[in-house]
DNA sequence: AATAGAAGGATTGTATACAATTATACCGAT
DNA sequence: ATCGGTATAATTGTATACAATCCTTCTATT
């Protein structure tokens, strides 16, 4: 979540210590390893065949990406990410991405304009044929276009590393067809406004958005999909434990 | 003492790599070690009499916070900030400065709010008396106090982040005296808005307090004290050449 | 039976050794 | 003198060894 400044891509693709620390981002995100969940680093350095450098040099970034608590001399635990922790986080979303259109009205190139419009136009194709793996495809490549188009390398960043962040609980989101329906609606409306270079337009309904993908959420029971993990009061009582 | 709620509590207090951490953090933006520099592992170890090994994980950290670049099999370098960093930073501050005000309305407590008046009234005494030191100082407690009393660890560190990272640059911002009266004006105003618990008003004004900073940066020249090293061009110049 | 405490094992923290990669310097060919 | 290339040194990447800390369990005492 701190990475401000991924300019240099470089990004230890090919180290040991770059394929741990996205193998177990995976992991966690994909809900191989669960909340409050302990993460050994013999046993990881064993499954993947390395030893422990790696790992432990891969569990500080991922402590900083916030996946992950390291408690000093104890152990290092799969974060575990409250209901309020969603909604901070929609709401500083919604703040951004309105700023992100906002910023993306000037600087946006043509083809990136005309991959928007594709993507939305072959969204509602596989809206219409309830393919709802595409549709979360077509979703996340949307927002990467807007957040490239904004011309911000800290503001792209600091998107992505929310976007990702929030992938855990958001996965089963869209899977109502009427909001990606909905959705697609509005990234339309938030493309035209681009498209116009009405910046103010733009902003406002890419806060709206965020705003109803939020919304949207907590009607279709964020917290009955994760259940306890998502109720506040249950991960403190957990805190205390430990 | 560990704070077991705080899912960021990164660079454990005690342990060598979080000293090592502190320190080299604390070098950087003091400006011991200059943009572009490389920072060589064995030789900080020295310097600190530890080994590689906390060192190097200090090192995966100061990465993520974006205060340095590693590039694999080469090198850590401290990274360069463009003015177009900075000026992002400032917008994306300025719209979560105001969140954080609107939410800390709500949220605020009574010991808080005593410790802003405190503050501000600390503030302007040493306005008059000139002392830019401890007005530098009450500045950020001002906005840590904000930061808590938002009441969302989210936005917390997130905003701790952003100041943190700026201020290599805004160190001599408000050595001019005029802006830190004006500024500790702006608090006020902040302050009293919060205990009015008038959100939208207090949102608005920490928005404008972000502005008006980051207009006086630029007039006081932004460019003129950190000279090429926030030229972006010069900047990116550099980048390719390694 | 309950509890304090000690022993042992498990796990993380740090240091060091070795491997891989990159930078430097020297030498010869042109 | 300049350019290339090779050898050597310097530096980072990884593995392992050892130290410190924490956790579990068992025992002894009340």
């Amino acid at each position: 979540m701190t990475n401000y400044d991924n300019r240099f891509a470089t990004s230890d693709q090919y180290s040991l210590r770059g394929r741990v620390f996205r193998k177990i981002r995976e992991d966690i995100l994909s809900g191989k390893y669960k909340e409050h969940e302990e993460l050994k680093e013999v046993a990881i350095g064993e499954e993947l065949g390395v030893s422990r450098t790696p790992v432990r040099e891969a569990f500080r970034q991922l402590e900083l990406e916030g996946l992950i608590q390291i408690i000093p001399n104890k152990g290092a635990y799969v974060t575990g990410i409250t209901a309020k922790d969603v909604k901070d986080i929609y709401m500083i979303r919604s703040l951004l991405e309105g700023l992100c259109a906002r910023m993306a009205t000037d600087k946006i190139t043509k083809e990136q304009l005309e991959e928007m419009e594709e993507n939305i136009y072959l969204a509602q194709f596989h809206a219409d044929k309830g393919h709802m793996d595409q549709m979360a495809e077509l979703d996340n490549r949307f927002h990467d276009i807007l957040y490239e188009a904004c011309d911000s390398k800290m503001l792209e960043h600091l998107l992505k590393d929310f976007h990702q962040y929030v992938l855990r609980v958001r996965q089963k989101t869209l899977s109502n067809n009427s909001r990606g329906r909905a959705s697609n609606n509005e990234h339309r409306q938030i493309m035209e406004a681009i498209k116009a270079k009405d910046a103010a337009k733009a902003e406002e309904l890419a806060n709206r958005h965020m705003i109803n993908a939020y919304d949207n959420m907590v009607k279709n029971g964020l917290y009955e999909i994760y259940g306890d993990e998502l109720n506040e009061e249950d991960n403190n009582k957990w805190k205390e434990l430990k």
